[in-house]
RNA sequence: GCCCCCAUCGUCUAGUGGCCUAGGACACCACCCUUUCAAGGUGGCGGCACGGGUUCGAAUCCCGUUGGGGGUGCCA
């Protein structure tokens, strides 16, 4: 046996990729990587539901997107639980042949009837000494010792279980079929886990898996029970109520070194003043005994923000093409024929100091390759609401036809028009922006402008202009 | 109900008995910069849940209270 580490991540295969598992992907494959250890990928697809391959795939490319790459050497799998199945079931008979186990015909109605009666609550291990055999309706139960459990715990310490508050779970159910307890400590004993890595909620399930390891004959593995993520009401984040589709954030353009580095930082921090690094530096500095012990919310604003400070970060020439690839997808609101990179390219820096998320780029830049772009009726209306607004713009609009077509001259003709009137600049491009953009707010409007081109400005000033008389 | 875990600004955290008048980040507010909006800069608001101990000294250790969370399946 090596004695390199191995961590596992065993997620079970529901169609889309959980942030939290995410997140406790995240935890093994950095210490995986940090210990020169190995990341076992199992998919837990035990349940009655069929696997289905898409799902697996789904997982493998989720993965990859935070950086956990399955062509990695230290990549592992991914093993499917269901193909262990024969293994589970002998381990479990194993355990009857040793006595750990034993067979039991109660239903869950007289467990719950004679419990009732006893003033207690869940199985009294009423068939332990009946010598049961196996049979139709009968489910195999571990026969849990008396004294205590203790799980050491890397990020909690030891905690210590009753074994009388641990009733005789269930190994086997009637149908012959392992239960979760059981296929995964087999899983994980075949696999020659070493460490397992995560989310608090199995905690509950530790002692009883550790009894298991313990009967099987083996040494259990490293525990350590990460702290769950919770949502802005404190609970856990579950699909129906909370956004947790990794996928979905991908979509809408969050950066994936924006969603890891976020992702360190619930229930952890690196060292210094700011949480926005390196990655290196993360899976230098990374350490189960620093972890939190207490839930952390998932914060989208806060994710958001890192995005921000990531699109930032990045080069401009990867972010025009990270941008091409939004304004080339379906996201793009415009025919794909009339989408010209070039003129994106020149005006790219604008936006990138402008987005939170990737998808935004679209309605930034939207005005230039429609035709008509939608116009905001409200800010329409507030705008040309002025005094100024139609004298202006009707001059404007005079000084567009006769001056040199650049940024300067677009500018300075603009000015000319405000001091005239009187008007600020902030106040005078309103009319003009909603006429060129549609909307009230957007990039910087005199590049924009000017990549127009004359004749298309003109032709939106003058469309504005009858409708703000209409 | 029972078992287990947890408790520092609104949020994520730093802090492991004296460097704490508790540091940073997000959010929020103000100002500066500015063609809108951002970005950037400067500043501000804001916290050790409570009560007892231990100690010369406690956010840090112990006990209790309160509050939160997780688990209590023939789900995983």
């Amino acid at each position: 046996m090596s004695t390199s580490p191995r961590y596992r991540f065993a997620p079970s295969p529901t169609g889309y990729f959980h942030v939290g598992g995410a997140r406790t992907a995240l935890y093994n494959w950095l210490l995986a990587l940090k210990n020169n250890g190995t990341f076992v990928l199992r998919i837990e697809d035990t349940d009655e539901s069929r696997n289905e391959p898409q799902w697996t795939q789904g997982i493998i490319d989720a993965l990859a997107w935070i950086g956990i790459d399955s062509k990695d050497s230290h990549f592992e799998g991914p093993y499917f639980q269901s193909t262990y199945a024969a293994e589970h079931v002998a381990a479990a008979h194993k355990l009857f042949e040793s006595g750990n186990a034993y067979y039991c015909d109660q239903t869950s109605e007289q467990i719950q009837e004679r419990a009732k009666a006893a003033g207690l609550n869940g199985y009294d291990g009423f068939s332990r000494d009946r010598k049961l055999g196996p049979g139709l309706g009968h489910v195999l139960r571990f026969r849990v010792p008396e004294g205590k459990t203790i799980v050491h715990d890397t990020v909690r310490g030891a905690v210590e279980f009753d074994n009388t508050t641990i009733e005789d779970f269930v190994l086997l159910r009637s149908n012959g079929t392992p239960v979760f307890l059981i296929a995964n400590v087999v899983d994980d004993i075949t696999m020659n886990i070493t460490h397992v890595v995560r989310a608090e909620e199995h905690l509950p399930n530790t002692p009883k898996q550790q009894m298991l390891w313990e009967a099987l004959g083996h040494q259990p593995p490293v525990w350590a029970h990460v702290p769950v993520l919770v949502n802005e009401q404190r609970k856990k984040l579950s699909k129906r109520r909370d956004k947790v589709a990794v996928e979905q954030y991908r979509e809408e353009g969050i950066l994936p070194e924006a969603m890891i580095n976020y992702l360190m930082t619930l229930g952890w921090a690196p060292s210094g003043d700011t949480e926005i690094v390196p990655l290196q530096q993360i899976q230098d500095e990374f350490r189960l005994e620093d972890v939190n012990h207490s839930p952390a919310f998932f914060d989208i604003k806060k994710l958001q923000a890192f995005n921000g400070e990531y699109i930032r970060l990045m080069t401009p020439e990867r972010f025009i093409a990270a941008a091409n690839e939004v304004l080339t997808s379906a996201a793009a609101t415009w025919p794909a024929e009339q989408y010209k990179p070039e003129l994106f390219a020149a005006m790219a820096s604008l936006v990138q100091t402008r987005v939170v998320v990737m998808a935004e780029v679209v309605a930034m830049v939207d005005f230039l390759f429609l035709e008509e772009p939608p116009i905001d009726e409200a800010a329409f209306t507030k705008s040309f609401s002025s005094d100024f607004a139609q004298p202006t713009l009707t001059e404007i609009a005079e000084a567009f036809e006769r001056i040199d077509w650049n940024v300067e001259s677009i500018k300075a003709a603009v000015e000319e028009v405000g001091a005239r009137h009187d008007v600020k600049l902030g106040k005078l491009q309103g009319p003009l922006r909603i006429a060129i953009t549609g909307r009230p707010v957007g990039p910087p409007l005199f590049e924009p402008i000017e990549l127009l081109g004359r004749q298309e400005s003109l032709r939106r000033i003058r469309a504005a202009l009858v409708r703000a008389t209409a």
